[in-house]
DNA sequence: GACTATAGCGTACGGCGTACAAAGTTCTAG
DNA sequence: CTAGAACTTTGTACGCCGTACGCTATAGTC
């Protein structure tokens, strides 16, 4: 597991905006801070963080692993910029046409595309988030899609809450079934049919009636690949359906 | 991160249930797979996963390190019986009385202090989940409590994984917050204190109304450690709002 | 008493982040 | 034009990690 945050947040954050003045001496640099940056979420998008290494980037750079630290204090702050540049791909939901339930569902899936673009940003604990442009930005932009509907400040910050933390944790189980198969080397069926016989073994007949019958059908109906998407989709129903209740409280209230 | 379901899924099975037969001949075991279970956990709730290792357990047990090996293949399994015994320590909702929303509220806050008393279990990227007994009673038990309400059976197994999606996702929040602190050495206070100057100074004035507003008022009105139980237990409402909408639709329509 | 299955463990390998200090490079001050 | 300061690059080293391998000691079976 990566930490963010855990650095001087006075150097992350110089970090984050660029805000490093270009020193007047020494040898000319030979990188920049974006060249790492970009080389580091390349490798983690095609490894994940955990073959994130800093002679991984040092080698893919051509250049000794301790130069890396020159531009950058620590591993943390690698990849607090890592994640703050890659929330700058997201669209803003202000373009889109429709009322707040269309802006809040283009929001979630922004958020999920995001996550499958990015998983190792799932692979991040944010202790303290990386107050970059952008992760700034996204607060603001994700609270114009609520804005004016009679919420409060605090509501509308949950509402946000809500809506992104649902896209991240429905993308969470997404991006991990995805990547099983690479990890394990071994298929979604595969690992089944070694699993199913030993588990009958174990297994009193009738013991889960309800699971039995219901994790067949919920595998049945969307097995393999779909299964997350559909939870993530029925999942933004219900919770936009569950936000529109409060919406008609507060107005007609 | 650590992985589950990456082992050879018979001997993960075998583990899980306790089905290994006692070996007829050689030396006395000196220890057990339960004691190591409880030692590795005792230690991941003191420090985290990352502070889990082989040796730190042997240490604790008074053993060398490679003897470890003998009772569990590896610690991706260890992992996987660590995660079922800690899901054993979840009270079904049957006997709490009221409607599926009382049960349904009262899975989603089962798990949320399931996820703080082991916060280590929000470290695991459960790619295959450990079919233990825990693991799978717990999908009984809590199927049991949308069942009969007129929902399908895919719609029961999505319903279930929004609940607990979020009471992961808000706890996921509420912990990495909480241990904050103790890993990084700096009170929130402190870290504030250090980040807003830097970032007055790079920040335009009113370049982000909205999220200056709301930022403010959200973590005036919740400030330090009540933030995320608020998010935890407005999410939930909606959530179950949502869910009423659902069911209200399915039993007229 | 011989055989064998099993438990325990010492050693070693290849990985990690990064502290530290030495060496090389470029600019500035006198 | 030169001396030294500021800066970049890098080699080495430390203490961690999971665990493969092979040896030794032990306990049950024939």
């Amino acid at each position: 597991m990566e930490y963010s945050g855990t650095g001087d947040p006075k150097r992350s954050l110089e970090l984050l905006w660029g805000v490093q003045e270009r020193p007047r001496r020494g040898p000319k640099p030979k990188l920049t801070v974006e060249r790492i940056v970009t080389t580091a979420i390349d490798l983690a998008d095609a490894a994940g963080l955990d073959a994130l290494s800093m002679r991984r980037i040092a080698e893919e750079l051509g250049v000794a692993p301790m130069s890396i630290y020159t531009y950058v204090p620590s591993k943390a702050e690698l990849i607090d910029v890592m994640m703050d540049r890659a929330l700058g791909e997201l669209v803003p939901p202000d373009d889109v046409p429709g009322g707040w339930r269309a802006k809040l569902a283009h929001v979630a899936r922004q958020n999920w595309d995001l996550y499958h673009r990015h998983a190792w940003l799932l692979e991040i604990s944010a202790s303290r988030p990386p107050m970059g442009p952008n992760l700034i930005g996204k607060y603001e932009y994700e609270l114009r899609a609520v804005d004016g509907l009679g919420l409060t400040d605090v509501e509308m910050d949950s509402v946000i809450s809500l809506v992104t933390g649902h896209a991240q944790s429905s993308a969470r189980v997404s991006v991990n079934a995805a990547q099983a198969e690479r990890r394990t080397g071994m298929t979604d069926v595969e690992w089944w049919e070694a699993t199913a016989p030993v588990l009958d073994e174990v297994l009193q007949p009738d013991a889960y009636p309800l699971g039995s019958r219901v994790g067949t059908a919920a595998s049945q109906a969307y097995g393999g690949a779909i299964g997350p998407e559909h939870a993530f989709e029925f999942g933004l129903e219900r919770i936009l359906d569950g936000i529109a209740v409060l919406i008609t409280e507060r107005a007609s209230g």
